[in-house]
DNA sequence: CTCTTACCTACTTTGTCAATAGGTAAAACA
DNA sequence: TGTTTTACCTATTGACAAAGTAGGTAAGAG
């Protein structure tokens, strides 16, 4: 597993707040209702968008959470790696290549790396704007 | 992270195997001391590759494991699908598409699809022999 | 019949994910 | 002013799987 539920949440939520357009705040109750979400948990998630900065978000009444750019701007693999921590396919790659004392002599490494550029390079060459088209296909 | 110990360790074995050639078995206690594994942890592991037939087993003085095909006829993927159970990227696609009650409806279950066939692609397109190759670049 | 090896069943430990509990701070509104 | 609505914060719990351990039995060679 590579994406847990944290990662696939956070996209949804980033798929339903850009189908509300970058109009009105949509607080978290509605977004946790609405997707089905535990409430308590999605405010962990929306903490760690909120402050990376890929989300406004605005207290009181009318508040609540909104894009700040055009679906075109986020990838998926940013809101992943935000999201996840990391996309690293191995505990191998997670760290530098000190980490594994056999990285030196190890045959499978260069295979987990290219793995890991493999993922990456997908992940960062979709965007909110795709996901919203595939519906339509 | 979508490959754990388990998968990685019997790839290290396989790999080991491979360049002990097909002539002798090798013990278990041999291949677990020399790439540092738990001997009690790789038996398990061991259980798993001999069932399946990815090895030959011979019990006694004299015995041990040994491969029953040359490194071009394992791929990367066989193994890791047999040791690891799947190598699904998400829960979503692990069972069947009924198992999500969102499928119908998901943006990003296409995504998933894509990705999960990119990483099955990339793993049976490596074979042992691939591996071994490696060091000498 | 003893030694060496594979094979089997069950248990423990550890750690992370997912979710919960119970608050405080900011903004709108009456 | 104070009440409601919202985001934000810290800590804890429960479930589960991964990693490793323990203590055996069965097969085969010498």
């Amino acid at each position: 597993m590579i994406v847990s539920t944290k990662g696939r949440y956070a996209l949804r939520v980033m798929v339903y707040l850009s189908q509300k357009g970058e109009e009105d705040y949509i607080p978290l109750k509605e977004i946790a209702e609405s997707e089905g979400i535990s409430q308590k948990y999605l405010e962990t998630i929306m903490a760690v968008l909120s402050k990376a900065g890929f989300v406004d978000a605005v207290h009181g009444k009318g508040g609540g959470y909104r894009l700040n750019r055009p679906p075109e701007g986020y990838t998926v693999g940013g809101i992943l790696k935000l999201t996840e921590g990391s996309l690293a396919t191995v505990s191998c790659t997670t760290q530098g290549p000190a980490a594994c004392s056999r990285a030196s002599c190890c045959q499978a490494l260069p295979m987990w790396e290219r793995l890991d550029k493999m993922v990456d390079d997908f992940f960062e060459g979709i965007t909110l704007a795709d996901l919203l088209a595939e519906q339509e296909k």
